[in-house]
DNA sequence: CTTTAGCTTTACATATCCTTTAAAATTAGT
DNA sequence: ACTAATTTTAAAGGATATGTAAAGCTAAAG
């Protein structure tokens, strides 16, 4: 369990500082806040937070390169980001997709609203540094045995490598969520490593052989996503 | 959300069910305990708890075998139903999973990390209105999902093409707005690319097949807009 | 030292999506 | 109602991302 959990917000109206700050300090969080990219960089790199909120629509740089440069960072590789947006602005959520944000959440905030999403960011992180996670995850007829490093299907055991593995369960963890290469990236290999862009492919093509085909989709231009 | 969540422990061995018993009822669960098989079925049948803990190794019937009997039972579907189990038995956890189990805990039992692991079995009792907040854009009878590149219209999953969906996620920023092709062109392909001036014509109209034709209403000379 | 399993790269085949084309249909203006 | 402008539509072409088999590489196991 996280005792004090850690928020950076950036984005270049103060008002909104003001408002998010508010509702996330009566919540008992410790709030830092950045008005533009560069700064909220600098930060986030000194302070370390758990979750970090950036508005997409900032004059200089914008939330979706804030984050694409926070992402290259080994240490933020597993911080929580989510984006501020407004609904008008801009399509440009788009590219959000892309850059391995975790969630966004749509102006005009409403504070209840922007709470509960908080929170429930907050427990994925909570739940992720839990020392007794499940070991097992059960997705329509597959069960995903962590200590086993195994899925199983009816009654046959299919066992997985490492890489495989991670693979299949990042997926998992969203059913239905297309995961962009960059972000299958980040989190299956990290960004210290650099790997050849063909590679995903070839996991993902070892995968469909021993789980199945139909698991797995490929969303062209994209990336791949898994239902059942 | 579950008031009072009911567990029932299977266990020979009376020492376990006592150290599980005082952990949980510390916790608030309600707690039912049997030393073997036949009256835990029995139990289950007459409390229907939540969540049942079978010990795997059991003189006479052993935790799977009590496992397999209930999930013959149409009463136990949601159950969930989870074993105990020693390190060093592998081979059983795996049988354990095939007969319909959810989960397996290894012996020798830690107080807090039991706990951890029970508390999250017990969230999926909850999840379906816990995760049920989702992040699409309603309009009309349509929901866009950006998380899953898909548009579901009632309980049909429309499938688009990237561009497709840029293209609709547009015009759906601003319901009722024209948006003129020199826009579109814009913001979807990007100042850059230059495609010829009937590729948006071709998009609208998959699009219009896809999702129907009423919601993209064309302004002649002008460009297109989204209505429902 | 040899073997093996897992991961990555390479290189070519394939499929899907995007774009173009051109004829048919629609709309607006006179 | 006729003409010109604009959009619709079907079909074909092309580009690019992905699929796939095979081989190379590396580190751990025997």
């Amino acid at each position: 369990m996280v005792d004090t959990v850690k928020i950076l917000i950036v984005d270049d109206e103060p008002d909104i500082l003001d408002i998010l700050r508010y509702n996330l300090e009566k919540e008992g969080y410790k709030v830092f806040t950045a008005e533009d990219g560069k700064a909220g960089i600098q930060l986030a790199e000194k302070e370390q937070p758990h979750l970090i909120i950036l508005d997409i629509m900032m004059p200089k740089m914008d939330g979706v390169e804030v984050c694409r440069n926070l992402r290259s960072k080994p240490i933020f590789n597993k911080t929580i980001i989510t984006f501020l947006t407004a609904r008008e602005e801009d399509y440009s959520q788009i590219a959000a997709l892309d850059v391995g944000g975790d969630d966004y959440i749509t102006k005009p905030i409403r504070p209840r609203v922007f709470l509960s999403r908080i929170k429930a960011l907050i427990r994925r992180l909570d739940r992720s540094e839990e020392e007794a996670e499940a070991n097992v995850v059960e997705v329509g007829d597959l069960k995903i045995d962590k200590e086993k490093v195994s899925v199983i299907r009816g009654d046959e055991v299919i066992e997985l490598a490492k890489k495989e593995f991670e693979l299949l369960f990042l997926l998992v963890s969203k059913p239905g969520k297309v995961f962009s290469r960059e972000e299958i990236f980040n989190k299956v290999w990290g960004t210290d490593v650099i790997v050849g862009n063909r590679t995903i492919d070839v996991h993902i093509r070892k995968l469909r052989e021993k789980i199945g085909d139909h698991y797995i989709k490929t969303i062209k231009g994209i990336g791949y996503k898994f239902e059942f």
